[in-house]
DNA sequence: CGAAAAATTCTTGTCGACAAACTTAATGCA
DNA sequence: TGCATTAAGTTTGTCGACAAGAATTTTTCG
């Protein structure tokens, strides 16, 4: 990522342009690379990837249809914002797809998927022994994404990944600053929990699993916005 | 409708172009005007609607970011073919929604959300009455649409409202043929007391009303598909 | 006659240009 | 000076054209 300026593309197959930009415009955003509400120049990203107008629209259609962004009709196209009024609706759906896609893991799962899954476990258990958190964010993100592939189903999948990467960007803001590698860290603690349960196919056992894994990461979230909150209340 | 092929829309708005062809061809779609597997020709589009393929362009985008439809790279777009071998995911999720924003429009509804809510009920209604089954499947999906509103949730809304845009498909093809009209239609009585347990703010008993709604609908599609199954082996 | 190869036709992906709508700067008037 | 109006400057939405790749037809050779 440190070449993304200097970078030629000018040899790209044809219909590989709207998927770079596409690509590298996704990370960007969820990365606060490019900050909620900042606007998005389709001239400019054009010369940036050294190519037309064309395929440029064609990806911030495709981001505005997964809510990345905002085309504003006849104005700028600007990055998302946060939508705090409703933080507690993104919670519990959050919380619900962390509970079907882990019971259906446990129901659906072949052996090819709990290595996935183990694998996944192994690289967030690397990040965290590292202390990069924002490893730990996206590694975390991938370990629940393979348990909810493991779960075969396609409509809870796509809105978990969904959910996801929505709270990776509330996870950057709040949660980056703040985080303390004390070990064992409770998380890899958890997933371990989790991905046993998966593994012994005990459904019931995955939902309350799920669940609580669940609702301490909402806890921690909103403890952060809270803290975040009276910080700048003082300030 | 029976003016799409000689209808003018040569004097339309800045930006209306993409969202007129999206609109369109996303009702053709849900209502089987066009096929399963049918190829969509952008040129062909473009002098249909009489505008140059860009705006056509950026509604297929759009629809292909639904799933609606599926751009083959180089290739020709097709009409998104309905993926039989997941159907049970789709039931399930189905009936999860059903569920999910059935409680949370008993939590959450005011007053103006009954009402609409009713509003719909009374053209469901009407529908049944009429006997007109294209009707009764757009205002079935409207009125558990008014619900899941009420429910204040936009993720669970939107997942919700594709799962029923694609459950429309499938009932056409498959409920449409073999309607009988018997009153009162068993479905409108079970919504109304649907809407009599939101009233009450009766979580436990929407989940549960919710539920049995969803398995009966399940249900039924499963048999017609079974028994059109049985149909085309007899042949 | 049949099959591989070549040429043609057709559709898509990308481009540069232009006009409409919005934003900002400049001007005029009370 | 302050505000409304006008003019200039951006940025978007749409267009026609061209080239790359795939599908189809024609040609060529065994």
């Amino acid at each position: 990522m440190t070449e993304t300026d200097t970078a030629d593309w000018s040899d790209r197959k044809r219909g590989a342009g709207a998927k770079l930009v596409y690509d590298t415009l996704r990370d960007e955003i969820l990365d606060l690379v490019l900050a909620p509400g900042e606007p998005v120049d389709e001239a400019g990203l054009a010369e940036r990837f050294s190519m037309s107008r064309t395929p440029v629209r064609e990806a911030l259609v495709r981001l505005a249809g997964e809510g990345l962004v905002t085309m504003l009709p006849n104005r700028s196209t600007v990055v998302a914002q946060i939508d705090y009024p409703n933080l507690s609706a993104f919670f519990d759906a959050l919380t619900l797809m962390y509970r079907v896609t882990t019971r259906l893991a446990a129901e659906f799962h072949t052996p090819a998927d709990l290595a996935a899954i183990r694998l996944r476990q192994e690289v967030f258990s690397r990040a965290v022994l590292a202390g990069d958190t924002a490893a730990m964010i996206t590694c975390n993100r991938d370990f629940h994404a393979a348990i909810a592939e493991a779960g075969r189903n396609s409509y809870y999948l796509q809105l978990f990944l969904r959910l996801l990467d929505e709270g990776r960007r509330i996870l950057r803001l709040y949660y980056y600053p703040r985080f303390e590698a004390r070990l064992p860290h409770p998380y890899i603690l958890e997933h371990e929990a989790i991905i046993a349960a998966v593994e012994a196919r005990d459904i019931d056992l995955c939902d309350r699993l799920a669940r609580e894994h669940a609702d301490q990461i909402v806890r921690q979230i909103q403890e952060m916005i809270a803290s975040d909150r009276r910080q700048h209340i003082a300030l």
